[in-house]
DNA sequence: CCAAAATATGCTAGTCAATTGCAAATACCT
DNA sequence: AGGTATTTGCAATTGACTAGCATATTTTGG
C-alpha cells in the first residue's frame, strides 16, 4: 500500500523541462494567489472563462497538474469526490481549513513532533508519513 | 465551504428506518471486518463475486452508503481518486495505516487535545475538526 | 526582428468510477 | 403462508477526468 501525502510535496524542479510562460498558466496562478482557498478544476475553469472565452476545460486540468508537480499548488478532495486545489509556497507544511470563509493558512509541522513522540509512546506505531487538515474559524471569523 | 471529517462519524440511529439484514449486505460486512483494511468498490465486488455470482456493483456501492451512513464503515479516497472502505468500531477516531501490510488501526482522539492547545498557542486558530490520517509501521512490519 | 524548434492549447472523443430508474426478488411481520 | 416494505440486478447515465492530434503560441537562435 502507498504512502499518501497531503501536505506540499518539495518542488521537483529536476523533473521539468522547460516551461512556457502561457496566458492560461498565467491565469491560473493569478487566480489561486488571489483566492487562497481550494478550488476546483471547473470552478476555476468557470471562472476564468469570462476573461478569456476560448480557454479549455482541459488546459485547467493540464495545468493545475504541472503546478501540482512543481510545488506551486495543492490538492485535496472534496467530499463528494472532486479534487480541488489551492496555491501554495512553502516546502512542506499542512492547512489550517477555515470553516466559515474557507481560507487556507499554512500550519507548520513543528507541532507534530510531540504528537508522532506520544502516539509511539502510546501505541508502538512509528509514524512515518502524516497527512492532516484542520478545520476551524481563522482570526478573521471568529 | 463544508467541514470534512474524515474520522469515524457518529453513529446515525435516527436517520434509518428499517435495514434488512440482506445476504450482500452480510457479506459486505464479514468481508470488511475480515480484512480490517481499506478496500475499494470494485475489489469487494470482484471478492465477493465468486461466492455471490449474481451480485450487482451496485449493490456493493449502495450497501457500502448505507453502512458509512450507520457507521460500520469509514471511507477515504485512494491517490487515485477512488473511494475505499474499512470496518471500524468506535464512534469517533482516526487511522494509523501500516505502509506495509495496509493494516489499519484506530488511534484515539487524546493525543489531539495537547495538539489542538499548541496549535492555538501558535497560530490563534481555533481547532473545531480534524481530519488525520497517520501512515507508519504496524507492530507485526516493524 | 524573424523563422525554426519546442511546447502548449482547443477540440473531440473516450475512459472509468459512481449513480439512477424500475421491475423483479427478497426479507420481515403477523 | 400472505402482504408489505425494502433491496437487488440490470441497463442506461452521469460526471470528472484523460488522451489524441492538428493548430496555435512561446521561446530561442540567427
Amino acid at each position: 500500500m502507498e504512502a499518501a501525502e497531503a501536505g506540499c510535496p518539495a518542488r521537483k524542479w529536476s523533473l521539468v523541462k522547460t516551461m512556457y510562460a502561457t496566458t492560461a498558466r498565467r491565469a491560473v496562478v493569478d487566480l489561486l494567489k488571489g483566492e487562497r482557498r481550494y478550488l476546483t478544476a471547473s470552478t476555476i475553469f468557470a471562472l476564468l472563462k469570462r476573461d478569456n472565452p476560448k480557454l479549455a476545460l482541459s488546459t485547467v486540468y493540464r495545468t493545475l497538474e504541472t503546478l501540482t508537480e512543481l510545488g506551486s499548488v495543492s490538492s485535496r478532495t472534496e467530499p463528494s469526490g472532486e479534487a480541488s486545489f489551492v496555491y501554495c509556497n512553502d516546502e512542506h507544511h499542512h492547512h489550517a481549513i477555515c470553516t466559515v470563509c474557507g481560507h487556507v493558512d499554512e500550519v507548520d509541522c513543528a507541532a507534530m513532533e510531540q504528537f508522532r513522540a506520544a502516539l509511539l509512546a502510546n501505541q508502538s506505531f512509528t509514524l512515518d508519513e502524516h497527512s492532516v487538515e484542520f478545520y476551524g474559524r481563522c482570526t478573521r471569523c471568529r
